[in-house]
DNA sequence: ACATTCGGCTTGTATATACAAGTGGTGCGA
DNA sequence: TCGCACCACTTGTATATACAAGCCGAATGT
């Protein structure tokens, strides 16, 4: 039936992975040179537009920075992609001029109970991925992150290196989000959260619980657990005046 | 000599403002089909792939969805801001079937100190309108707001029937609102405001700083403080990954 | 009456080409 | 030596073309 079923996916979708995985295992380290337009078509046997469109793509996706007569080059794992209200943690910490880094605590799979299968809109009893991160500002835990992982979206999450990579950086390059639901509460932690965050005696936590859309449905569902004294959230937005 | 930089903008940028403006004036209202590839390039005598660029781009920053084999449709970017989105809390409790109520703390002029004033857009030492209220849900407190106005866009705040109105109301028919400042915080309430809010003990607050933009300035600066127990913000929103 | 096919419209991918424009080095001339 | 012109290389914009692939309604056949 479709022929075209043998061309898996697009070429310029495989030109972009091969360079995400250069950067990703650091064969092209921050702010090295990557191959110019041309250097690339003839590599991928392609023209230069479409060599170009995978530049331009990563670029847009903040992998990358290009410069008219310079060349394309390795983003400073930072950049600007900065999205609007969905951040990403290591980039705010950064454009802050602190030092960022992540603790792994758990990686794992696990099976959906139906309260998180209707979460995530998938079968009860499949396998998710789980991840538990914690993220430092200067040394200081700053975020504890809680995620549930569609792995029919994100199928090499599990296999991520998430201190190259915070996790809404991979989300992003495997799925375009096109929406977030967000609940945002004031919590006391309990002891773990508590040891985990180094938080003082009686400190409460700004508690953001966001799923993320795109459109082949539910990407991930993260719990995102911030000490008060170290986390405030902040944005200017236009003003909608819809009167349902 | 360069004929060409007299066309100070690029003619794919031409096109995404003609489009953008066509949205903002609601002459394509959401959801409405925009022109095609083909239609456009003939309207702007360029070739389909200019002003496909155009329309890819938009899409992008979550202004149009496009769709293979349908068209190119305007987004529905209502929801742009729901969590922040600036509601009427009466409103609110009602739509949940429940009783609102008010009660009246403090009404009174100020005088600005200097960062009142920066905050306000306004001269240290000049007057500045104060209020202080309680909003209820069925007789228990879901909001301390504390309020500072600007006087010269709502002169007539402080003989307002606040039982009548909310400030949010008053504010909304003075001067329009264009734009909003958040911060969000979890806070430990001091006394005062434990017993305004008959909290729990250890109860933190979700604590919530809003500055409101009309054309004109600053409108007003609100302090929103809620309990944890009684109160979560929640919100879905669109996701732009735009590069400014 | 119903299902299937088909054609027209749409967006998606890919190519070849041309010129514009920014960067940096090399070499030439004053 | 200094400045300037020039050139090679790079990214940016624009065009023309081709075919693939998804959607939808209209025509067709049973």
């Amino acid at each position: 039936m479709k022929i075209a079923s043998i061309m898996a996916i697009a070429k310029f979708e495989q030109i972009k992975q091969f360079i995400c995985h250069q950067v990703e295992i650091s064969t092209w380290p921050e702010n090295s040179k990557v191959p110019s337009e041309n250097a690339l078509a003839q590599q991928f046997d392609c023209s230069r537009m479409t060599a170009r469109r995978a530049l331009t793509e990563l670029c847009d996706a903040g992998i990358l920075v290009r410069s008219q007569g310079r060349g394309t080059f390795v983003a400073t794992l930072k950049s600007q992609s900065s999205a609007l209200e969905i951040k990403n943690i290591s980039d705010e910490i950064r454009q802050r001029g602190h030092q960022y880094s992540v603790e792994v605590l758990l990686i794992e799979q696990r099976i959906a109970d139906d309260e998180l299968a209707i979460t995530l809109g998938i079968d009860a009893q499949s396998t998710v991925y789980f991840s538990s991160l914690i993220h430092l500002e200067n040394g200081q835990p700053v975020q504890l992150e809680h995620r549930y992982v569609n792995p029919a979206l994100v199928p090499n999450y599990l296999t991520s290196d998430f201190t190259k990579f915070t996790p809404h950086e991979l989300l992003s390059l495997a799925a375009p989000l096109t929406e977030a639901e967000h609940i945002i509460e004031a919590t006391m932690p309990d002891n773990q959260v508590s040891s985990y965050l180094q938080l003082a005696e009686n400190e409460p936590c700004l508690e953001i619980k966001r799923r993320t859309f795109s459109s082949n449905g539910v990407v991930s569902f993260a719990r995102l657990i911030h000490p008060s004294s170290r986390f405030r959230l902040g944005g200017r937005f236009s003003v909608t005046t819809k009167k349902p």
